[in-house]
DNA sequence: ATGGCTGCAAACGTTTTGCACTTTT
DNA sequence: AAAAGTGCAAAACGTTTGCAGCCAT
């Protein structure tokens, strides 16, 4: 997902291209492989422009997550950490306690059997999460 | 898990038995098979003491978890979802979006497969979390 | 009588909102 | 010019904490 991809997506549904909004897309694609927290990312932001608002960080995840562009999940119990969303591929990852770096899972939990199960309880799969946590290889 | 279960786990951590705690075990046992929210199990003990307070629901959420018998997990974006864990099994759930009823999974994600691909990046895993969404058969 | 538990009120950290102003289109 | 985005301050939200009094052991 190029800077450029994400314009476009922006345009077309109606959004503006702002100052603040190049930065924060510039930050998001430059910690693509990574969980951010929401004061990781305005301090990645204040790099680019001191004057960039925790309020607009939150509205502009806000946005992107409307463009269905961001992963979201809990770094802990009080933290949320976001990344861009990779479309091209079904996202589970290894998630690293330690630095918050995202390894891609390729295994998706929702085999057939599930599936199967599923139905036969008269249950209709709407979604699924599936996270892996623990410690990646430079930071043990 | 019986109530004469939890209460003998909770005097041998050195706990006592009150009158608020034998509530809220109540409660939790009764809702043994869904994620109940704070508020909603407050307000399902308050049935039993009206002057139960949401900071005792707190605590005794905590005190539970530190003993390992809570299973939590996010309701929605804002709301966390608890329920006593199956000592017994395994615990992944498909979980209904209307009701919060919980449909246990027989199948646990993590294969060999995902195992020695951790391995392989040097992630040494320390847990993971697997949940379904969706609607069940009596909501649906 | 000791130490754990409770209730209350106040604090906390994250996230959301109202409003006036600015910027992009 | 219109619509969308921003910054600020204040509010809202779920959750945690300090403290004084209470109750199980």
């Amino acid at each position: 997902m190029t800077y450029e991809d994400l314009v476009e997506k922006i345009k077309k549904a109606g959004g503006r291209v702002t100052g603040q909004r190049k930065i924060i897309l510039q930050q998001l694609i430059k910690h693509q492989n990574k969980l951010q927290s929401v004061d990781e990312l305005l301090y990645a932001c204040q790099q680019y422009n001191s004057a960039i608002n925790l309020t607009t960080i939150y509205r502009n995840l806000e946005f992107l997550d409307g463009l269905q562009l961001i992963y979201k999940t809990n770094i802990d119990r009080a933290t949320s950490g976001y990344k861009l969303i990779n479309l091209e591929t079904h996202h589970h990852y290894m998630i690293c306690s330690s630095c918050g770096k995202l390894l891609p899972i390729e295994h998706c939990p929702m085999s057939d059997d599930l599936i199967k199960a599923a139905e036969k309880e008269g249950f209709t799969i709407s979604g699924h999460s599936m996270e892996v946590y623990g410690t990646c290889q430079s930071c043990s």
